[in-house]
DNA sequence: GTATTTGCAAAAGTTTTGCACATCC
DNA sequence: GGATGTGCAAAACTTTTGCAAATAC
């Protein structure tokens, strides 16, 4: 097991929750499956570690650890709801294939001219949410597939 | 009728599509509604202009006018399916009220060292999404109510 | 032992599809 | 007149909820 799933088995008893084979589950699946997988996706790798495994329990668990702090809820263009467990690499962004639907890590954050724009109309930024949409190397090197992400 | 309106039903005219009452009554409510309003408040508005209106004939006619290029899709964090009239003014991103759920235009776009790092990693940026998420003026001034627009 | 968590079944939503009828050109 | 659109009902999905049984601590 990852020293990540470790840690974060830690900090969700220090939440005051409890640690069950299904929770362990689904953060190894998320370890396993790296940027922003769907529901769908976490739950079909989970139950490869725990047979018995259902998808309303991959719904409440991902909630659980989101609310802990543990995973981050992503959104992209499909609409449909992601999660990734947060790393000490801190806040990121994504390149997200416009061919194969592959979604990757995209460091830095350049946005302080558009918080400042924000600013002006006396709006108060916390947050953002930015998504790259474009073809991956991978894909511009072969013909680009059918099958968008969405 | 706005300029707006009549020239995307000619547009859609040019395109090989039918001209309906329903189409006429999804695009003067789109036009009414401004940025990112979601499929039901798209319908709701719509059939008070058009009251037999249908709700799978509203989203069969987003999906042709997006088709068209005559309205934009727009995904925010509730993951529900969001379309918006484009204008002249151009290309823009979204000022997202965690508070009240308004949602504003916000133009300007500085996204040029996103895009070089994208390419130093050899993806191709062909297009990207940007929201910024906080609260809004009005609720800054008033205490934040207790509904965010997820 | 008790509060928390799970799994099932079923509900609640949103979005899509099949098909007969209507309507635009 | 013929292709294109519409509306209804019903399907397909994703996500949520209620409740009894199971389990972590």
């Amino acid at each position: 097991m990852g020293d990540a799933v470790r840690e974060s088995l830690r900090r969700l008893r220090a939440g005051g929750r409890r640690v069950t084979v299904q929770r362990r589950a689904v953060l190894l699946a998320l370890a396993a499956l790296g940027c922003a997988p769907e529901v769908r996706q976490v739950y079909a790798r989970a139950r490869r570690i725990y047979r018995r495994l259902g998808v309303v329990t991959v719904y409440r668990t991902l909630q659980a650890l989101a609310d802990e702090g543990l995973i981050q809820p992503v959104v992209l263009d499909d609409g449909r709801l992601r999660y990734e467990l947060r790393d000490d690499r801190g806040h990121h962004h994504h390149l997200v294939c416009l061919s194969c639907g592959s979604i990757a890590r995209l460091a830095g954050c350049a946005l302080s001219p558009l918080r400042r724009a924000g600013s002006r109309r006396g709006f108060a930024v916390t947050a953002h949410r930015l998504e790259l949409l474009g073809y991956c190397g991978r894909c511009r090197r072969s013909s680009p597939r059918n099958a968008p992400h969405s």
